[in-house]
DNA sequence: CAGATATTTTGCACGTCCTGCATTTTTGCG
DNA sequence: CGCAAAAATGCAGGACGTGCAAAATATCTG
């Protein structure tokens, strides 16, 4: 048993991921159709053939059920933080590191639709979805902490903080707003805008700029 | 009965107030003492001498007697946008309005600093708290969407989105980094220094600047 | 293959959260 | 005081979430 996540997941392992993926699946399935709020977990269980006290043998409560959580994705993050080449601006390398992750968003599109609508009828579960991102945030702000040269015990400080917060903030307005267009534009076009203004201050768009990217100021 | 917001209270008006206070500072109090999680609806409301119902007659939830929601600060903030004089950038604006409004956690600063403690305790609080801050940061966007001249129907764009949820996680790092630390800096000075960060685009502070301002790379 | 072992599923009981409804108490006012 | 509106309360009931022990299933060993 040299890495159980590695190419023998075994029956099972393999029989805990169906299961998990059985309930969330029928989670946000009867979700998107009658509301969160109004699927009991006796409900998700049933529709996933087993018993509801399966479900909390997967999940710590109702509502994870709705999240997708991926421990995977943060550590991934993480290290292609701390991997990436030495004077490198951090924000750029957030903005790569963020990019290479979030192709997913665009391929799977269908069901991330099916979540969007979903947490547009309970916005209560947005809110616990960016919840289980805060702590990943707060090992980002380690990550960069270290990477701009802090020592282990340090008290964080307020910059490696900021920036991995408002780079996650940045990547949940993304979304928000890709969601609430009609999706004719590609996601990748919105998140490059969006760290674009980040990049530069922030700067009032010119009256009229629909969506482009800020106005010239850099460089 | 012009307006209940001012100047008359009335009995009826001020007991329902010194109930939901009395609620609010019962569960901070016993929360601080025992964690959030601990303390059950039943201890809160003997402990402010009403029944278990009349609980939920203020509250909504368990947990949302320790959040100390105040519709009239959203309110205010987005008026100070509004009336904020045209052709102000609009970071400024908002480092303003909420400058203004986050005197109080200086100055009550005792309650804060216990409602801090229960945060530290149950992060699953906090998350309800920005997830409270949720539909004001929706509604802020709307108001600087209006502020650069967009019609009322039009979708909200990117960049008031942005703004808008980047300066309320800029608050809330503020806060983070100001309780994180022995309380020795005034919250002013490291909200300043957030927004300052804002500013100047993230970039990189110079390795070895523990708290100050990014470098002046402004004007 | 058979049996031992580890893991998972399940049922059950229990406490807490939260809501709707009817009833009682309090408040404001003429 | 007496009355109408508002608030507090008690109670019943559904749903959430947890600990425990028994049953079912997978893995390992000889």
């Amino acid at each position: 048993m040299q890495n159980k996540d590695d190419a023998a997941p075994g029956l099972r392992e393999r029989k805990k991921r169906a299961t998990r993926a059985a309930l969330a699946d029928a989670a946000v399935r009867l979700a998107a159709e009658h509301g969160a709020e109004n699927v009991t977990v006796e409900a998700i269980s049933s529709a996933a053939g087993v018993s509801t006290r399966t479900f909390f043998n997967y999940f710590d409560s109702h509502d994870d059920a709705f999240l997708m959580i991926d421990a995977e994705v943060g550590k991934r993050i993480r290290r292609t933080v701390r991997e990436a080449p030495a004077g490198l601006p951090v924000l750029d390398v957030l903005r790569q590191a963020f990019s290479a992750e979030l192709m997913d968003v665009e391929e799977r599109h269908e069901i991330w639709s099916l979540r969007a609508k979903v947490f547009q009828r309970s916005p209560h579960l947005l809110v616990r979805g960016l919840g289980a991102h805060m702590a990943e945030e707060l090992e980002l702000a380690e990550t960069v902490a270290e990477r701009l040269g802090r020592a282990e015990g340090e008290p964080l400080g307020l910059y490696p903080r900021l920036v991995a917060a408002v780079a996650a903030t940045a990547i949940r307005v993304s979304v928000e707003e890709w969601c609430a267009r009609t999706p004719d534009v590609a996601f990748a076009v919105v998140f490059r805008d969006a760290f674009d203004h980040l990049a530069s201050g922030l700067h009032d768009p010119p009256p009229g700029a629909r969506s482009g990217p800020p106005t010239g100021t850099d460089s």
